[in-house]
DNA sequence: CACGATGTTCCCTG
DNA sequence: CCAGGGAACATCGT
């Protein structure tokens, strides 16, 4: 399930019940392939992790994207930190639950804390665990040299037509979905906001590149992401207690899953097709290919 | 039974 | 080396 939106609703749902509570017991399910690179960035493995992450107090956390990380004080080490990077694939999902919880088939990651349970739940396992242990003011390699955020200053329509420029024949939905330059846009993001620019999610991406057309896009991936922070996440307001949030009609999100969807601007039939690797669905009356 | 799924990475080709 | 496309990864639900 996991764009933007989503990763930062499971960010705040783990930080809202365990910020700065103490880890009374670990469980990492070490047959999950979540950690399968776990080992060479982190001595020890999964074994050490849930021993460190014992007695550990959760002091930080963030995403950025898709990536979301925690950071927990451990006891005894007073300028050790661990970072704890979680990012959710295909089907990751992560909870807080009674301290009696059971767990699930397919947890990867358990938390006990003194009240509440934090699980990472992954069936697919395309997620990801990965650990660090340093300094606080130093960071784990995988937070390094992040690209700018979507909604950070340094995200420009400059910037947004570079990208384009540079990738002039790969179609704008598959370059919509390049972490490297848009981090945190998925598969129906991608789609929204293609639909909210009027851009068809074919069109050669050097086509759309001029500054103009790039703003425009631009726009739309700003909006779409603070839209969603805002309904999906409930940045700004209180945590929704879980994803089956009202997304308005007005959004393509609704109409975007099956065939026989109308576009809700133009009343039209959308259509769905496989482009850039992945199932779009857009507004033929709206996302012309020819211009 | 077959198909597809809100993701990333690796491999191949041009 | 670069850009782009396709398969692979693993499980569940329609």
């Amino acid at each position: 399930m996991p764009e933007l939106a989503e990763v930062e609703f499971y960010r705040r749902r783990w930080w809202a019940a365990g910020a700065r509570q103490t880890v009374n017991a670990a469980e990492a399910n070490s047959r999950s392939r979540v950690y399968r690179s776990l080992a060479r960035e982190f001595p020890g493995g999964v074994r050490v992790l849930a021993k460190t992450l014992t007695g550990a107090k959760l002091a930080d956390s963030a995403t950025h994207g898709k990536q979301m990380w925690f950071v927990f004080k451990t006891p005894h080490q007073t300028k050790q930190f661990l970072w704890l990077g979680v990012h959710l694939g295909m089907t990751g999902s992560m909870h807080a639950e009674p301290v009696d919880y059971l767990a699930q088939k397919h947890d990867a990651l358990i938390l006990s804390l003194a009240r509440r349970t934090l699980v990472f739940n992954d069936p697919r396992q395309f997620g990801r665990v990965r650990a660090w242990r340093g300094p606080m003011g130093e960071r784990p390699p995988w937070l390094q040299n992040l690209p700018n955020e979507i909604l950070s200053r340094g995200f420009t329509a400059e910037f947004v037509s570079k990208v384009l420029q540079r990738h002039a024949r790969a179609p704008l939905k598959a370059v919509l979905l390049n972490q490297k330059y848009f981090p945190g846009i998925g598969n129906w993001m991608a789609d929204e906001i293609l639909w909210r620019a009027a851009l068809h999610p074919a069109l050669p991406s050097g086509r759309a590149a001029d500054l103009p057309t790039a703003k425009k896009l631009h726009a739309a991936i700003q909006k779409v992401a603070h839209d969603a922070l805002c309904v999906i996440a409930g940045v700004g307001g209180k945590l929704p207690p879980d994803l089956n949030v009202h997304i308005p009609d007005t959004w393509l999100f609704n109409h975007r899953w099956e065939d026989g969807g109308l576009c809700p601007k133009t009343k039209k039939p959308l259509r769905r097709a496989e482009i850039g690797g992945r199932t779009t669905c857009w507004s033929p009356a709206r996302q012309k290919l020819l211009n």
